[in-house]
RNA sequence: GCCCGGGUGGUGGAAUUGGUAGACACAGGAGACUUAAAAUCUCCCGAUCGCAAGAUUGUACCGGUUCAAGUCCGGUCCCGGGCACCA
């Protein structure tokens, strides 16, 4: 097809310039958006020829509308992938929607629609949003998680794993709202209460599903080594998350004849044992409780914390002794047993050895309680002193007290301790892991039915491939009591799949983490609905090369995705090992708060909209109020803009005022893409500001209606200069963007080459021609960042360009040689003196010259020369005493 | 509580490998243009002292390594992300 120019037809420079003296985003940015859809700029094919990029970012749960984190996000992406169009590469950049999950249930009852009506229509208006901004995606390839032809695909995985025996079904803890009769997730847990009823929740135990993860953990630990250009911060998060450790399980005999099993990192602490600590479900403490009615009441009373970690971890430790006692396996002493609220029944035997001397929780624990602290462990170097009674010591050390074992040092004792346990049968050595299975079963509605017939003579069965998908009912009615689909009959009453006999359909539905941990392999088959992948396209496109989304995703997200590619490469259907080479993490987009406190005490948020800014003559702030009635607000500091501070601002209200390329432009210049960036006001006016700038710049030299060829060899000393400052800019943001990814610095390297620009008069012959080139040169480095607006003045510069396509400008290494360098001069460390200085100066040379500088004798004066440190092209440092 | 980050002018940030702290912007100040305002353009802008040249000081705090530290090491404080059912 032959590509249109932006107009249809061909103007004159003069024309054009005549007509555009003033720099319109809004006419622009839909003429510009309207070219690119009809030359069909961003769809791709698996072409072979070509080297492919697949660039991704995280896909949005489709809340509502784009909130500022979504454009951040998405505009990173785009630049990424504009960015290596112009490289020449075959693109990929695909968008869908994350559209199972909470909020959608949230708002059935708060507004009695169905989740999946609102769903769709906030879909719908996000993706006009996302077209609005200008994104390059290839839109033939979009999705939405809770279509059936995408879910049936997870549930023929998840039927898969279950024959590989990947899966398994057991008991696990939930927060059970008594009032409400329902499973909260944590989040509807305020201070240890359901959220709706209030009511103080409950742990409950209720049978659910299990990937087990923890097959492939060690896999999933080594092969972050591969991830070379993931961050250094996300490797290390997921590798403690996964929490590979080398250990004992040592056996303690207990008094009705039971083994108590406990696994420990610190065998080499074992004699230092004064008691064992067992979780409140514990066996042995439910079977303490049953004839002591306080026991009964404290393992009760630790029902009602949350299942959080990090409620776990703060709340007051607590506990009670079980009245027995366990055998130590090697000394064969006594030690009592406890039962703690802190141990986790969950994790590891739901039993932990306590060595309060050496571990700071035992010994809170051991004082709170009065229980014997024992010191085990002194320090190799004898000169620290170490006192147990005050704190634990929790470095490694040098046995004592620990009778045939003592003076060994921790990696013999290790061993000496681990055998002489394993020749008893007390204990073996074991790799433990703190990664936990991956529970994906979830009592909600609006999510992925889980593909399982539940036969009370097969037990659960799962659903074969001919009768998938297991289609979600969406047209239901919301009373709030939980999900719709477990009172409807029509849903539940089914046959066993295995015995024919009348059986009933699993109920619960797939954790939203399912859904998203194959996506990015689900738009790299485009067009397959006879399976879950083409492998052939897919292993094209895949690994993604490039994926960019929020730091909160750091462990579970990609974590979870890591290992359904792993499991997805293990049934066939990929070939690589991991889903995503490169990985960028972005910051959150933060906003000023101001608030009123009200007579009842309650607190009114007020938009950082609606308020107006008191500076003093240094433009420091002095106060605030509000533009309605010029009183006083209070400034709440800067935080995440969400909608409880009422600090959100809308990209909608942003994109209407300034235009798309405003909007990315000061996202992208504000703050480098992995840190927090804050909004502000006055700096997207000066985004704006600049882009008229470049808008006026462009069309000046059109006006003038010259052209000429460059000749290098031609220019005089400002000519060089400036096209060296090109040439120097060509190579910074080339650097920048691909290598460092830090857009703030390109943009602000094509900021210092436009005013370069605009300082540089000169019509001759050459200087057009110089000018001519550095124009052209902003416009390049900037297309990624502001298409629309490089997109118009490239064609008005080239007549029927299409910048999309237009290649990335290579810098011109002979124009960025200098005959002279600029060299400082410190005395002791402490600036005394520049000086240009030849660029090939020898040593010599520099240190004379250095020395003949006025300021610099000065302060060498009569002292004597101790050391001269050159470092040619940058400095000289002498130093004199 | 545990794991992972961060802290630089009035503000956002720059300093890429240990080598000139403050690029590029925002805000502010002064001026030009204008009947006026807006817009635009020019200049100034860490603090203290100084007419200036320049000097002293300064990258959360305390200490260390080095000819040289925003950058490396040890400790402290503060802020943020994650903690398995928010996505």
């Amino acid at each position: 097809m032959p590509k249109k120019t932006l107009y249809g037809q061909r103007l004159s420079a003069s024309k054009v310039s005549k007509m555009n003296e003033t720099y319109l985003p809004q006419s622009i940015e839909p003429k510009v958006q309207q070219y690119w859809q009809d030359n069909n700029s961003f769809k791709c094919n698996e072409d072979m020829s070509k080297e492919k990029f697949y660039c991704l970012s995280m896909f949005p749960y489709p809340s509502g509308k784009l909130h500022m984190g979504h454009v951040r996000n998405y505009t990173i992406g785009d630049v990424i992938s504009r960015y290596q169009r112009m490289q020449g590469k075959n693109v990929l950049q695909p968008m869908g929607w994350d559209a199972f999950g909470l909020p959608a249930e949230n708002a059935a009852m708060n507004n009695k629609v169905p989740p999946a009506k609102w769903t769709y229509e906030n879909i719908d208006y996000m993706r006009s949003q996302l077209q609005r901004m200008g994104f390059g995606y290839d839109w033939d390839r979009e999705l939405a998680t809770c279509h059936p032809e995408y879910y049936r695909w997870e549930q023929w995985f998840f039927t898969k794993l279950m024959k590989k025996g990947l899966v398994y079904k057991k008991e696990a803890e939930v927060n059970w709202d008594p009032v409400d009769q329902t499973v909260l997730a944590n989040e509807q847990v305020i201070d240890g209460r359901g959220w709706r009823s209030g009511a103080l929740i409950e742990r409950k135990k209720i049978p659910q599903w299990f990937l087990k993860i923890t097959d492939y953990a060690d896999e999933l630990v080594d092969d972050l080594e591969q991830l070379t250009e993931w961050p250094e911060q996300v490797r290390t998060q997921q590798k403690n998350w996964i929490g590979r450790s080398e250990g004992v399980e040592v056996s303690f005999s207990v008094d009705d004849g039971t083994q108590l099993e406990v696994f420990t990192t610190r065998p080499d602490t074992l004699m230092g044992v004064t008691y064992i600590a067992v979780a409140a479900q514990h066996p042995l403490a439910l079977k303490a409780a049953a004839d002591n009615p306080a026991l009964t009441a404290f393992i009760d009373q630790c029902k009602n914390i949350k299942v959080a970690e990090a409620d776990m971890a703060t709340m007051e430790k607590k506990g009670m002794s079980l009245g027995f006692d366990a055998i130590h396996p090697l000394t064969g002493k006594k030690v009592p047993v406890w039962t703690a609220n802190f141990v986790l029944m969950d994790y590891g035997s739901g039993a932990v050895m306590a060595v309060p001397g050496h571990d700071q929780r035992d010994w809170e624990f051991a004082t709170k309680y009065a229980l014997d602290i024992v010191q085990v462990i002194r320090p190799a170097d004898k000169t620290i002193a170490v006192d147990i009674k005050t704190e634990a010591y929790t470095d490694k050390g040098i046995l004592i007290n620990s009778g045939n074992f003592d003076d060994l040092e921790f990696d013999i004792a290790f061993k000496a301790i681990s055998s002489e346990l394993e020749r008893l049968g007390k204990g073996k050595t074991t790799i433990n892991y703190r990664l936990r299975d991956w529970g994906v079963s979830r009592q909600r509605y609006w999510g992925a039915p889980i593909p399982v017939v539940n036969c009370p003579s097969c037990g659960p069965v799962a659903v074969p491939e001919d009768q998938l998908p297991v289609v979600l009912p969406e047209n239901v009615e919301f009373d709030g009591s939980g999900s719709p689909i477990k009172k409807m009959r029509s849903f539940i009453d089914t046959q066993c799949p295995q015995c024919g006999a009348d059986a009933e359909r699993e109920t619960d539905t797939f954790d939203t983490f399912m859904e998203s941990s194959w996506y990015y392999a689900r738009y790299a088959s485009r067009g397959t609905d006879n399976a879950m992948l083409d492998p052939e396209k897919a292993n094209y496109w895949l690994p993604v090369d490039q994926y960019v989304g929020g730091i909160e995703h750091a462990i579970l997200h990609l974590l979870y995705s890591r290992f359904f590619h792993k499991l997805m490469r293990d049934e066939g259907l990929v070939n690589s090992d991991e889903p995503f080479k490169r990985l960028l993490c972005q910051g959150m987009v933060l906003a000023d708060t101001y608030y009123r406190e009200n007579e009842d005490a309650s607190t009114t948020w007020i938009s950082p909209s609606d308020v107006i800014i008191e500076t003093d003559d240094k433009g420091r702030t002095l106060s605030a109020v509000h533009k309605d009635d010029g009183l006083p607000v209070i400034h709440g500091g800067i935080t995440k803009m969400s909608k409880s501070k009422n600090n959100g601002i809308d990209p909608q209200v942003m994109i209407d005022k300034y235009g798309a390329d405003t909007v990315r432009l000061f996202m992208m210049f504000a703050a480098p893409p992995v840190q927090s960036l804050e909004w502000s006001d006055s700096a997207v006016e000066g985004a704006q500001r600049f882009l008229k700038r470049l808008w006026k710049l462009t069309h000046d030299h059109l006006s003038m209606n010259k052209t000429a060829a460059l000749n290098p060899e031609l220019l005089n000393d400002q000519q060089s200069e400036l096209r060296r400052k090109v040439h120097q800019s060509i190579k910074k943001v080339s650097h920048d963007i691909e290598a460092r990814q830090t857009f703030n610095t390109a943009i602000a390297a094509v900021m210092e080459l436009t005013n370069s620009i605009s300082k540089f008069k000169d019509d001759s012959e050459q200087g057009v021609a110089v000018e001519r080139e550095a124009i052209e040169a902003c416009i390049l480095l900037l297309a990624p960042i502001t298409p629309h607006i490089c997109e118009q003045l490239w064609q008005e510069l080239t007549k029927d360009g299409n910048i999309i396509t237009a290649p990335w400008p290579l810098a011109d290494e002979s124009a960025l040689v200098l005959a002279k360098v600029e060299m400082v001069i410190s005395v002791n460390g402490k600036v005394r003196g520049k000086m240009s200085i030849a660029a090939d100066a020898d040593k010599d040379v520099i240190l004379h010259t250095a020395l003949s500088l006025e300021n610099v004798q000065k302060f060498i004066a009569d002292k004597t020369i101790r050391k001269k440190i050159i470092v040619p092209g940058k400095l000289v440092n002498l130093v004199v005493g």
